[in-house]
DNA sequence: AGATGCCATTTGTCTATACATATTACCTGG
DNA sequence: CCAGGTAATATGTATAGACAAATGGCATCT
């Protein structure tokens, strides 16, 4: 609300929210299809009787979120989305396991300090010889093994990794609270269980898993890449969308 | 530009978009942690020698790309991220393939028009007896199977595509450019050939594949269930992020 | 001490105005 | 007829001022 709700028609939201979802709707409902030209900015102010500065923030919003594109003396127009894009979302795997109701257990297989090998350097970006932490664990919920993280940690990047031993605290949940980062990349694959990952995970040998690896970086310098493993019947990772963001 | 640089020491980016990556900065390099209350509207003004609808512009675009939260009375607030979200892109299958300088082929191995089953009507949240249009189709990269899809359609929501034979245009190009839709729902995880699927896809039973399953309507409409299954050694999900949106 | 109401502060929204900038459409001279 | 300049137009950014709404704290009353 806010601005005085001049007559009285106003249901309690912001002018500039009733006009942008005015425009949504007829973008999703294909009343207004892609490539098609909405009015022009004087012409929502004499609309909706109101600021140009008003419906100017209304179309830029709509831009930022990608549903329409501007374009300077020709106007603004709906754009055509190329892509399905998802917002995935990737908790925090203890948080995933109690949203579910189920009893959250985690241990720690392996902690190892090294320097980088060429494969560690291939996995991220590290220098050769880079000080680094390798670890290993295994996450269950409901007593049933339910993923199998294996991850090194830059410690020049994060030294402060090398003073936690993460027998408690899994290394994801550590991270998220002390180390901001400023780009990530997932990748996601299937693979099927060798004889080592059935035997952590208790699975037979062959059973097809969901793999995810991550690395994220902060300001371009690598801090850490990890693979998680989880058995393919208990897993799956769900996105829900809207084109307007 | 625009708003005349008042001294020169403009380097060309508008004083709000350098207001922008200022607090940026600050943010991601941890120099203002999560939780940190950074400065009211009015001493950001101050600071920048500005009106307070340049700083509130900059305010409300970080708290709409979720980096802070504003409090009435409070002041505003560097957010903590909870989940680790991605923008996962899911293209057009045939743009995906030829992205990778691959030949792309399309085979559609069945088509059927039917009424809604039990079973349809749990994948999607159709109507028993709903008209539906059932499609079976192969995607390959360079003469390799490269993915299945099994997809059905509600006709009462998508009447003009009775009318299409899929046989050269896949159904996933043909919703893209004629049906807008307002939500979408992914699942993504990882199961076992059976041998029909190994058959069609020419692997062996019981390799690890990935299963991406998508849901779609339009104003709570249903529209499309589709599932596509890829052979695990051939094909990743890939998606980059940043936190800035 | 505890409940209650008022006030100051901060964000939220809107207006009216101004000038900058990019780009198209048109006009004019060669 | 074409090249080049010019005006018109729509968006981009910024300002100053105004009032609304939410809320934390303080003062007051019981």
């Amino acid at each position: 609300m806010t601005a005085p709700s001049k007559r009285g028609a106003n249901a309690g939201v912001a002018l500039y929210q009733r006009i942008r979802s005015d425009i949504e709707g007829r973008i999703v409902s294909g009343e207004w299809p892609p490539g098609h030209r909405l009015p022009f900015e004087h012409e929502l102010m004499d609309t909706y009787s109101c600021a140009r500065m008003t419906v100017n923030k209304v179309l830029s919003g709509l831009a930022a979120a990608g549903l329409v594109e501007r374009k300077r003396r020709a106007g603004s127009f709906v754009s055509r989305p190329k892509v399905h894009s998802a917002v995935l979302q990737i908790p925090d795997l203890k948080a995933e396991v109690e949203s579910r109701g189920q009893r959250y257990g985690y241990a720690l297989l392996q902690r190892q300090k090294r320097t980088a090998t060429r494969e560690d350097k291939a996995r991220l970006d590290l220098d050769l010889r880079a000080p680094i932490l390798a670890l290993r664990c295994r996450h269950d919920a409901a007593k049933q093994p339910f993923a199998l993280e294996d991850r090194i940690l830059n410690l020049d990047a994060v030294p402060d990794a090398a003073q936690q031993d993460f027998s408690e605290v899994p290394p994801s949940t550590w991270l998220v609270d002390h180390v901001p980062w400023t780009e990530a990349e997932h990748r996601i694959s299937a693979g099927n269980a060798d004889e080592a990952l059935a035997a952590d995970l208790n699975i037979d040998v062959g059973t097809a898993c969901l793999i995810i690896e991550r690395r994220t970086w902060r300001n371009g310098q690598p801090i850490t890449a990890v693979r998680l493993v989880h058995p393919g019947p208990l897993y799956d990772l769900t996105a829900r969308f809207t084109p307007s963001g």
